[in-house]
DNA sequence: AGGTAGACACGAACACCGTTCTACACTCGA
DNA sequence: TCGAGTGTAGAACGGTGTTCGTGTCTACCT
């Protein structure tokens, strides 16, 4: 009996009784070489938002690539939520989690943030989608797991760990979405909103006198390279979660 | 000379040598008593995404609400991405920035945060449109500056506190979506996905071997209320941003 | 071999979306 | 009064996610 998408949904999320192991395909291909599955379906969205960005994902989009139409599409996915979550499935299973190591526990989160970060960048807007990701799936589960061992490793807490995996993870996905979002204003060619660091700064110069901080620091709300402020933050936040480390 | 929604648009971002002031009010109402202006259609819009959510305000819905077609609308906004910065502008002029203290810095960074978050859940979902407002956005910067004498004002330096202000401003906005999708969630009554704690306590404790760590502190990770999450959060990221207070 | 149930694919249709275009009516100043 | 500028309206354009009914294929059973 093959498991329908909501099926496979409800065993992603451990509500599973009842998704036996997938038989072999039965029914027609539509004449194609290689029949519809999940994975093309993953395959070839991913495809599509990496080089025309999340946006541009939909479903008669996908359908056209796959050479099919769109409701055949509703045979292997729940619906477009449940193919938004599939999506972040496949990114997080690309994520490497390493043995956790006291000494470099740092450097341990700060790497899975950054892979986390540089997956939903390669996909540009994916983020957006990752709020939505319900906490019971267990592929973003298995992320969650692999920072609470690193963390616990460096001597965090327990209940801090949890808190701090929760914004970490926020801040990676919110992060991810802003940058996401300038470079598709850029791509848009959309000059009036552009904003160099160069043109920023003459916007605070000019600035009225109700902004005296804005104006006079203009140079350090500027500063730094893109990922600079993400390297920047993170180890902020990862400071503020070191400090709750017993001695 | 009116200003059209573009010059409008661009004073707000100070491109605007041109935007002169509002002259009287000329054409045609449609009829009605009361005009249609920007106000009301960002009054009309927000009593929408206050009650129905974010994803509900469509361009004709707000144009029904205001007993118009949809396509008035736009002889006073330029477009949707125009109408969402409207509102992101009307939700950041609410915020009352304190008169900075030195003695008090903490909860008065934390204060402005949090009323940044309760106007965003007050209008859930909105905080979607707030990831893509530009940075040269003179209400948002008002935020900004208020943000800035505060952690100047705690004795922050001022690269320190410009870095602090981004994340900050990232976490809450990703925060406020987060929760807005939950409750959006919970609203559907979709009970498959709306998963309680006791339920997501069963559900971690039912993980394989592979989850070793989120078995053995599943207490932990669904701790809190939801509120919870964000002062521990936001107390863990000033934490991280005190740390770099010259003694 | 024939029949049947289940699975997959298809196209039309539904109910919506943001926006542009053209026409018309109103307002104000000369 | 006239004309320019402004605001509103409806139709239409090009799109969205999804459902529904139908047809075809596949595997299994008799």
């Amino acid at each position: 009996m093959t498991p329908t998408p909501q099926e496979r949904r409800a065993a992603r999320h451990q509500l599973a009784a009842g998704a036996g192991p997938s038989t072999a395909r039965r029914g027609p291909s539509g004449g194609r070489k290689q029949p519809i599955t999940v994975e093309a379906i993953i395959d070839t969205a991913l495809g599509i938002v990496q080089r025309d960005g999340y946006e541009a994902l939909t479903m008669r989009r996908l359908a056209t690539a796959l050479e099919t139409g769109s409701s055949s599409l509703y045979a292997h996915v729940v619906n477009k939520e449940d193919l938004d979550e599939l999506l972040i499935g496949r990114l997080c299973a690309g994520i490497d989690l390493p043995e956790p190591d006291p000494a470099v526990w740092r450097q341990q989160i700060i790497g899975v943030c950054t892979q986390l970060r540089d997956q939903y960048l390669r996909y540009p807007g994916i983020s957006r989608a990752a709020f939505a990701t319900a906490p019971s799936h267990l592929d973003t589960l298995r992320i969650t797991e692999g920072m609470l061992a690193i963390l616990l490793a460096g001597g965090i807490e327990p209940q801090a760990a949890a808190w701090a995996i929760d914004a970490l993870t926020l801040y990676v996905n919110a992060y991810s979405l802003e940058v996401s979002l300038v470079n598709r204003r850029i791509d848009r060619d959309d000059d009036a909103w552009v904003v160099s660091r160069d043109e920023l700064l003459r916007r605070f110069a000019a600035l009225p006198d109700t902004f005296p901080h804005t104006r006079r620091y203009a140079v350090e709300l500027t500063a730094g390279t893109v990922h600079d402020r993400f390297d920047v933050s993170l180890g902020m936040m990862i400071d503020g979660i070191a400090r709750h480390r017993p001695t």
